[in-house]
DNA sequence: AGCACGCCGACT
DNA sequence: GTCGGCGTGCTC
C-alpha cells in the first residue's frame, strides 16, 4: 500500500493536521513530496500537498488521491520542513504557511457543477434552471434562486449530481511560431511552379531560405508586411507548419537593453567588509552580517561582488528588497550585472509575470532572485548568499497569516543551507545593531560616502515659529527662499510628505465634526476623483456631503491631506515651477512609477513631491534640496518604535540630496525640533541616537531588552471583548513566570474595524519557554467560541506595529 | 471553510 | 405538510 500524507487545502483549527491518501496504482509513478494533489474530502474534491509518502497507515477509513496537479514537485523537501517550522513558529495553519511560500498563481480555484444525469421529466424549475444543457455552473443555480430542496431531491432520485472541479490558476503563456516543413527540393519545385504574382509567398519562402529557423507568427508577418492569410495558404500546401511554443512573460521586454556592468575598484571600508563575508562564504558556515553603511556608501556594490562570489562557487543568492525600493533603478543594477541570471519577484508584477519569474528559479534557469518579502522562499536548493536590504524596513514583516518576519525565515533558511545573510542598512533597527554590538551578529561599518560631499547640510524649521510670525502656509519661509533658489539655478527638488497621521479626512469648519466611517473608528477619507469618502480598512464608502450631517453647515471641507493639497498650494506659491506628485493615486497604473521617475530623471519637471515611495534607492545628480514638510506626522502615533521611525526616515529621505558633484542641503519642517530623534538625524549621529534610544527602550522594557507578543480579540460586541481579554490576561498572569509582565486588557489604538470591537493584551518578557505552549491552550480553549461566536483572536510573536 | 444533518418555528 | 434558518459536528 502507497500512502501520502497530505496538508488540505482547508485553513481551519479543525483540519489544521495531516491527513493520510492512499496512492492508487495508476499513481504510483506519478505523485512525489512537494506535489499539489486533488483529494476527495467529505463530498467535495480540494487541493492538497504531499509532505510525506509511506507505506503503511492507521487510518480505516482511507481514500484514494483523485489526482495530481503537478508533473515536478513545486516544494522542495527544505521548503517543507520550512513551512511546517512557519506555520508553528507563527501559529499559523500548516496550509497558510505553504500558500505564502508559492506564487499566486498556484492557489486552486474551484467550481461546483450541476450536472443533468437522465432524460426524465424534472422539477419545472429545475427543467429551466437546466435550459436544455448537460453542464451548469452552481452557482447559477443560487443566482436564480432555485429551491435547494427540489434540487436535493432530484440529487436524491440520481436525474442531478453535484460534482467538483479544481483547477490551478496558472496559465503558462504560449506563442505561435512558424518554421519550414518541407525539404529544399520541394520548396524548389513549389517555387518553380509558383505563378508570377505570387510575390508574397515567395518573399516568404525566400525568408526562410536565408534563415531556416522557427520565429514567431507575428515577427514574420511583421518583418515581411504581410497577412496571416498568405502564410495560412503555404501552411496548407504543407510548404510551413506552425505551433506552440511555451513563452515567459516578459515585464521588462519594453524597457531599453540594459548595460552589462563590471565589478567596480572598492574602497577600503568597502573591501574590508567584503573580505570579511567572502571568508564566511568560503567557510560554509551561517552567520549574520550587519552591513551598517550610511547613505551612498555603496553597499549595493559590496552586495554585487559578494553574490559574484557565490556564483563562483555554483551557488544561488536571495536578495531582499523593500517593496517601495524594488525600483526599476534598483532592478537595473542587479540585471546589469548578472544578467539573464536574475528574476524578479515584486507585486507589481501581474500574477502571470511572477509565476513565470517564479517558474525560472524553480527550473534552475536563474541563480540569483531579486525581490520582495516573499522572495525569501525562492525554491533554490543550493543557496550561497542571502542579502536583506534596508533591514530595518517594516515591510518586512508579514502582517497576516503567517505573521513572521523575514528576518526569521532568512535566519533559518541560512542554516539549512549554512550560508552567510547580509544585513544591510544606513539605519539598523535597535534590535539588529544590539545584536551586533554583543557579537552575535558580525558588525561591518561603512561611516563614508563615496562622493567626495559631505553629507547634506539639514536645516531646522520651527514651524511653531512660522505660525508666530505670521506664516499660515504649509512651507517654512527658509523653505521657500531654498525652492525659489534652486528653481532659478535649475537644479531639482524632492519634497516630501509623510501620508500617515496626515490623510484627507472631512469636517465642518463650524462644528468641527470629522466624518467617521459607521463600522470602524475611523475618519474617511475623501477621493475627489469620484466625489466619495472611503475607508481604508473595510472599503465602506459614501458620497461627499455638501451639508454638515450634525449641524448642516455647508462649510464642509476635505482638511489637512496629503500630496494633492501639497501640490495646489506650490502651484500658487511657485507659478512657474514644473511638478511631479507621486503618491498612490498617481501611481496606481502599471508602470506610471518608472515613468514619473523617468521623466523627473529627465529634467522635465523641477520638483518631485511624494510619500514614503520616494524617500528610498532614488539617485538624481541635479537634486541639491530636499524638503520635509511634516517631520513630526509619525512621532505621534502610538508606537514605541515611533522615534526610531522618524530617525530613519529623516536620515534616508536626507540622503536623496547631493549624492554627486553638487552639495545638498536639506530643510525639515517640524513642530517639536529639540526631539532627539530630529536632532540626532539632523547631525547624522547614528550612535548618539542609538544610545539614547536604548536607554529609554530599557527604561520602558521594550525591545531589544524585552521581547513583546501582542494579543488582539475582536469581538462585535465591546463587553464581550473586553472580558475576553482580561480572561486571557489572568491565565498568562497565572502560567507564566513571574518575569513576564502582561498589560491588558486595553482598548486597541483603533478601537472597531468592521463592526468589530478589538481589545488587547502585551506581552513583555525576557525569557518564556511556556508561552507557546500556553497560547496554543488559550487558542484551544476559545477554538469553539470562535466558530460560534464570531470571536477572533490573533497573536502576532514580535509585532512591528501595535495596531 | 463547506457541507449534511437535525431540530424548530412559520407559513400555505 | 412544506420550507428555510440556524446550531453542530465532520472531513483521511
Amino acid at each position: 500500500m502507497k500512502v501520502a500524507k497530505v496538508v488540505v487545502d482547508v485553513p481551519a483549527a479543525q483540519t489544521n493536521k495531516i491527513y493520510d491518501y492512499t496512492i492508487p496504482m495508476h499513481l504510483h509513478d506519478a505523485i512525489e513530496i512537494g506535489m499539489r494533489v486533488i483529494v476527495p474530502f467529505g463530498n467535495r474534491k480540494i487541493m492538497g500537498y504531499v509532505l510525506e509518502l509511506t507505506d503503511t497507515s492507521a487510518v480505516e477509513r482511507i481514500k484514494d488521491i483523485d489526482s495530481a496537479m503537478d508533473m515536478t514537485p513545486i516544494l522542495t523537501v527544505e521548503l517543507l520542513e520550512l513551512g511546517k517550522w512557519l506555520a508553528e513558529h507563527t501559529m499559523s495553519f500548516y496550509i497558510s504557511a505553504f500558500q505564502a511560500m508559492l506564487p499566486q498563481a498556484l492557489k486552486a480555484n474551484y467550481v461546483k457543477y450541476l450536472h443533468r444525469l437522465s432524460e426524465d421529466q424534472l422539477d419545472e424549475r429545475l427543467e429551466a434552471l437546466f435550459a436544455g444543457r448537460d453542464y451548469l455552473d452552481y452557482k447559477e443555480a443560487v443566482e436564480r434562486d432555485v429551491p435547494l430542496h427540489r434540487l436535493k431531491l432530484a440529487i436524491q432520485a440520481g436525474d442531478v449530481e453535484i460534482s467538483y472541479q479544481v483547477n490551478s490558476k496558472e496559465t503558462i503563456k504560449k506563442i505561435a511560431m512558424i518554421k519550414l516543413a518541407a525539404d529544399e527540393e520541394v520548396i524548389d519545385a513549389y517555387l518553380v511552379d509558383l505563378g508570377k504574382r505570387a510575390k508574397k509567398k515567395r518573399e516568404i519562402i525566400n525568408y526562410f531560405q536565408a534563415n531556416n529557423a522557427p520565429i514567431p507568427l507575428k515577427d514574420l508577418l511583421n518583418q515581411l508586411h504581410t497577412t496571416r492569410q498568405t502564410v495560412k495558404a503555404l501552411e496548407n500546401d504543407g510548404l510551413l507548419v506552425t505551433f506552440k511554443e511555451e513563452v515567459y512573460r516578459n515585464p521588462y521586454q519594453h524597457r531599453k537593453i540594459i548595460e552589462a556592468t563590471a565589478p567596480l575598484p572598492l574602497r577600503p571600508q568597502q573591501s574590508e567588509a567584503l573580505g570579511a563575508i567572502v571568508n564566511q562564504l568560503h567557510q560554509k558556515q551561517a552567520g549574520v552580517f550587519l552591513l551598517h553603511g550610511v547613505t551612498g556608501s555603496g553597499k549595493t556594490e559590496v552586495y554585487l561582488q559578494a553574490i559574484g562570489h557565490a556564483l563562483e562557487l555554483n551557488k544561488e543568492a536571495i536578495v531582499l528588497v523593500p517593496e517601495i525600493a524594488l525600483t526599476p533603478q534598483m532592478v537595473e543594477r542587479f540585471k546589469g550585472r548578472f544578467g539573464s541570471e536574475v528574476a524578479v519577484l515584486h507585486s507589481a508584477l501581474s500574477k502571470g509575470e511572477r509565476f513565470d519569474e517564479w517558474r525560472k528559479i524553480q527550473r534552475k534557469e536563474v541563480r540569483v532572485v531579486v525581490g520582495a518579502r516573499s522572495a525569501i522562499f525562492a525554491p533554490f536548493d543550493n543557496i550561497g548568499i542571502i542579502i536583506i536590504d534596508e533591514e530595518h524596513e517594516s515591510s518586512y514583516k508579514q502582517e497576516d497569516h503567517p505573521r513572521y518576519h523575514v528576518k526569521d525565515v532568512a535566519i533559518k533558511r541560512a542554516e539549512n543551507h549554512q550560508c552567510p545573510i547580509i544585513l544591510g542598512s544606513a539605519t539598523p533597527t535597535m534590535e539588529s545593531y544590539a545584536r551586533a554590538k554583543k557579537g552575535l551578529y558580525h558588525l561591518l561599518e561603512m561611516p563614508d560616502r563615496m562622493s567626495k560631499n559631505a553629507m547634506p547640510t539639514v536645516h531646522l524649521a520651527d514651524m511653531r515659529e512660522e505660525l508666530h510670525a505670521g506664516n499660515r502656509t504649509m512651507f517654512s519661509r527658509q523653505l521657500q527662499e531654498a525652492i525659489s533658489d534652486r528653481l532659478e539655478q535649475n537644479q531639482q527638488i524632492v519634497l516630501f510628505l509623510n501620508r500617515r497621521g496626515y490623510s484627507t479626512f472631512v469636517s465642518c469648519r463650524d462644528c468641527g465634526h470629522v466624518v467617521q466611517c459607521p463600522n470602524c473608528d475611523i475618519s474617511l477619507t475623501y477621493h475627489r476623483k469620484h466625489e466619495t469618502l472611503k475607508c481604508h480598512y473595510c472599503n465602506y464608502q459614501e458620497r461627499m456631503p455638501q451639508q454638515c450631517p450634525k449641524c448642516t453647515s455647508d462649510t464642509i471641507r476635505y482638511f489637512g491631506t496629503g500630496t494633492q493639497k501639497v501640490e495646489e498650494a506650490l502651484y500658487q506659491t511657485f507659478p512657474e515651477a514644473r511638478v511631479i506628485r507621486m503618491d498612490v493615486d498617481t501611481t496606481r497604473k502599471k508602470g506610471a512609477h518608472e515613468r514619473l521617475l523617468a521623466q523627473f530623471g529627465n529634467k522635465q519637471a523641477d520638483i518631485l513631491l511624494g510619500t514614503q515611495m520616494i524617500a528610498k534607492g532614488l539617485d538624481f545628480p541635479d537634486v541639491t534640496l530636499v524638503g520635509v514638510l511634516a517631520a513630526d506626522s509619525l512621532l505621534n502615533l502610538p508606537d514605541f518604535r515611533a522615534a526610531e521611525k522618524t530617525f530613519q526616515l529623516l536620515t534616508q529621505v536626507s540622503g536623496r540630496a547631493g549624492r554627486h558633484l553638487l552639495a545638498g542641503e536639506v530643510v525639515v519642517q517640524t513642530y517639536t525640533p529639540d526631539h532627539y530623534s530630529i536632532q540626532y538625524a539632523a547631525e547624522y549621529n547614528y550612535h548618539g541616537f542609538f544610545e539614547q534610544e536604548m536607554a529609554l527602550r530599557r527604561a520602558f522594557q521594550y525591545p531589544p531588552y524585552f521581547y513583546m507578543t501582542l494579543i488582539t480579540v475582536l469581538h462585535p460586541n465591546p463587553l464581550k471583548a473586553e472580558e475576553v481579554t482580561r480572561m486571557i490576561c489572568k491565565l498568562l498572569q497565572k502560567h507564566l513566570s513571574q518575569d513576564a509582565r502582561i498589560l491588558g486588557p486595553s482598548p486597541s489604538p483603533i478601537e472597531r474595524i468592521k463592526n468589530r470591537y478589538r481589545y488587547q493584551c502585551i506581552i513583555k518578557y525576557k525569557h518564556e519557554p511556556k508561552q507557546h505552549t500556553v497560547l496554543t491552550k488559550v487558542l484551544n480553549y476559545y477554538e469553539d467560541m470562535m466558530r460560534k461566536d464570531d470571536l477572533l483572536i490573533q497573536i502576532d510573536l514580535q509585532p512591528y506595529q501595535l495596531m
